[in-house]
DNA sequence: ATATTATTATTACAATTGTAAGAACAGGAG
DNA sequence: CTCCTGTTCTTACAATTGTAATAATAATAT
């Protein structure tokens, strides 16, 4: 059925905003994305129709205006890439993530704390 | 000083067999990976000419054989990968990622477990 | 109606990657 | 010494990606 496209990494900052607001025009995305990151207007654009290409999101003309949705969905994007990342280092084992983690000086004790605070509480919040 | 070579996912399982074994010879390292891939040899070849070329292993001639060695650590090199993950998608917080996968029913009940009794018991292991 | 402007569409181009094939060369077999 | 063969070196080539520039078109202002 689905068969998520590959999305590149400039096309998820994309993708992001997308999921954040759309429906959403062409200038607005193009707005949002000149101000976190260094691209050129006509970037975003080619970034945007790269997208609808791949089936990662849609348009409506509104007016003489694009507006984008997405169409793959966040939560199953990500799950996919959490995979796709476990996999191919460490296994597909979280468990084994985190050890590195561990002993790698690089977690924030806030980080830390909250991992703690989700796997031992209750693990069922749904937002 | 350093700034980690950029390794492609195929340059990767590559680094995977150096790691392991190396020094490790040209037809070593073929024979292994014909075995866990469905690459030819050429292929391996090629992505070891690479690695060598970015910088991300040697090798010295032994007779007439080429013997590989790794010059980027496994462990810097996950680092940095665990990081640019995080950052991509998590906002760099592990707590998010690790949210995420207990929303998504696809964690294994053992990697789970085995992720609690890290971060309650001693997390001061060494190897 | 026509010129200007805003928007979308087409084209560009180098770097990286996956995936090898073919050429060159060096050592061992005869 | 010459040929075969195993090993390394050079070249290939399409897809994807980052990063746009230029062209076409539609709407608006005059």
């Amino acid at each position: 059925m689905n068969q998520l496209p590959q999305i590149s990494e400039a096309e998820y900052e994309v993708m992001k905003v997308l999921w954040n607001d759309a429906p959403i025009s062409t200038n607005e995305v193009t707005d949002k994305l000149v101000k976190t990151t260094n691209w050129n207007p006509k970037t975003i654009h080619t970034l945007l129709k790269r997208l609808v290409q791949k089936g990662a999101a849609t348009y409506r003309k509104e007016g003489r205006v694009f507006v984008y949705t997405p169409l793959v969905e966040k939560k199953e994007y990500l799950t996919k890439e959490n995979d796709h990342f476990l996999n191919r280092f460490y296994n597909g084992k979280i468990s084994s993530m985190v050890t590195n983690y561990l002993n790698s000086d690089y977690v924030s004790s806030e980080d830390l704390a909250e991992l703690r605070k989700l796997l031992l509480g209750g693990q069922e919040e749904e937002r």
